[in-house]
This record gives C-alpha cells, structure tokens and sequence, in this order.
DNA sequence: TTTTTTAGGTCAGGCATATTGACGTATTTA
DNA sequence: TAAATACGTCAATATGCCTGACCTAAAAAA
C-alpha cells in the first residue's frame, strides 16, 4: 500500500492509470480507425453487444450524446452492413438495434485484442492482484454512481 | 478469478473498467469546464506538476499532439497565468514550463479530487486489493510501452 | 564565419464532430 | 381527436485537430 499523501506517489498512481487505460484502448482504436471509425462506433457497438436490440433512445442514455450526434456514426455502421435496425413488434415507432454477422465479428475482434491485453498483464501479477484490480473498479464506477 | 472465457463476464470487466476510468475523470472535467478549460489543459497541467520546467519539445512528445494543436491551450493557460513560460539560460531557444502559485493550486485541486475519489475507493476494498490495483495497472501500461 | 538545424510560434485551409433549434413522419397514448 | 413519444434529418454554429507553409531567434555544424 503506497503512501497516498505524498504528491509524487499520487501523481505516479494516476499515471499508470492513464497509461493503463490508454494501452486498453489503442488496439481497438487502431482496428476502427483501419475502417474509418473511431471510438464513438467503438461505444456503440459495445453497448448493442451488451444490450441486443436496445432501442435508440436506450442508446442514447448510455451515451449520454444528443440524438444528432449519434445520427452520423450509426448511420455508417448501419450502412456498413455492421448494425441493423428492424421495427419493434410491440412499438413501431422503435427501433431494435442489433449486428449483422459481420458486426457481431468485428466486436469479438475488438473485444477479443483487449481480453488478450488484460490477460497478458493478469499473467504478469497473478490471481490475487487480479481480484483486487477488479474490486478496485468496481468500486470506482459505483463511487460514480454514488456521486 | 472471474472466468475470462465468457463474453459477457469480458464485457463486464471492460464496461467496469470504462466507468472506473470515467468516474476518475469526472470530476477534473467538470472543475475545468467551469473555467473554460478541458482534459487537454489537464494533461498539460499534469505533465508540468510531474516535470516542472519541461520544455515545449518535450511536452509535445508527452502528449502525442502536433505542435499547432498544443498552441491554444497552452497559450491560453498562460494568459489565465496558471503556466509561465520562461527563456531557458542554457538554450535560449527553449522555453521552461511551470506552474504559477496560482497554476500550482488549481492542480494540486485537480489532483486531491482524483486521490479523494481513490480513498474512498481503496477504503472500500482494503490494502491487498489496492497494491493488486496498482500492479495490474503498470503490467497494463508495460504492456503498452512493450507493443 | 557562413550555413544548416533546431525550438518555438503563428496563419490558413480543410475535415470531423459536437451543439442547439427546428421541422416532419409515424405511432401510441390520453 | 389531441397530445406525447420515437426516430430521423436539415441548418447554423462552434470547436478542435490536422497538414502545410512561413517566420524569428538561437545553437550547431560546416
């Protein structure tokens, strides 16, 4: 447990987080920027898989982007043939968000280079270190709940 | 050890370690919107507080930007005297980047609201899961350096 | 000492993306 | 039938980053 009152060990801590973080993401942003998309297609894509055939506006709060900013990058990745949207049964007015075949590979692709990243540093530390890391997360995304 | 094989226990993992890094960035974000200020300024800001008197070069190599693209920002911490820009006597073609009192006080703000977060983090898991935290997230940014 | 390189700064044009506001359509609910 | 909802799009505006070009001052190399 390092000794969080010290300026350097706070500033060191927080680096490693971001540099952490920053190596989670590069390898997906390299692959969508190959196809000309960025890490919005990225988030998108991230929450149909999480959530299959969640409707725009469900999409939307996860975003937390106005509807005209979404507009654009789900258009493409519509016309991409990577998502499609199909008309609700129960509300015609909705949409269901889903992947196509091709969709749903490239966000195993995606997710498949950061689990293999996580794995490597796992590999590194060992299972106790692991749970901690995870914990710690948690607990940070709940703070955020929090306030 | 959650099993790394499943999809949904993957994306679990990465959505918690998306909001844990958001909820870590949420608060500086909001300080420094209310001065006109975003997440560039705060790299600026923290790259400075761990390398007092870096030049403008090796800013820029920090920060991965192209020099036209670190000029408003850098400028305008300057003009708002958070940063001062000093001749440096060995090479007068470098200018020496710091903190004025000023400077220093908005990002050690910046920094107790981010070690305040993690307290409450850490206090909610204990030691061994933090130094678990913390080890992962340098086997992550090795990882990065390493390729 | 003259030439070249380096550090820093700025301007212009282009591109991408975000915002707000407004409008239109289809559908559902009151 | 009227009002609200879900979705989509157009326009104007603002921001931010990029590349390319050009400039000064200073240091390094010739």
């Amino acid at each position: 447990m390092p000794d969080l009152k010290k300026s350097a060990v706070q500033r060191q801590i927080m680096e490693s987080f971001f540099l952490g973080y920053q190596a989670f993401t590069a390898k997906p942003d390299e692959m969508l920027a190959r196809r000309g998309l960025s890490r919005v297609h990225h988030r998108i894509l991230f929450f149909i898989a999480s959530y299959p055939d969640l409707s725009v506006k469900e999409l939307l709060s996860y975003l937390g982007v106005s509807k005209q900013a979404l507009n654009t990058p789900l258009r493409q990745l519509i016309e991409m043939h990577l998502v499609e949207s199909l008309t609700a049964e129960d509300d015609k007015r909705k949409r269901m968000l889903r992947f196509t075949a091709e969709g749903a590979k490239l966000e195993q692709a995606l997710r498949r280079e950061q689990v293999r990243l996580l794995q490597r540093a796992f590999d590194d530390v060992g299972e106790q270190a692991v749970d901690g890391w995870l914990a710690v997360n948690q607990a940070l995304a709940m703070e955020k709940a929090r306030g």
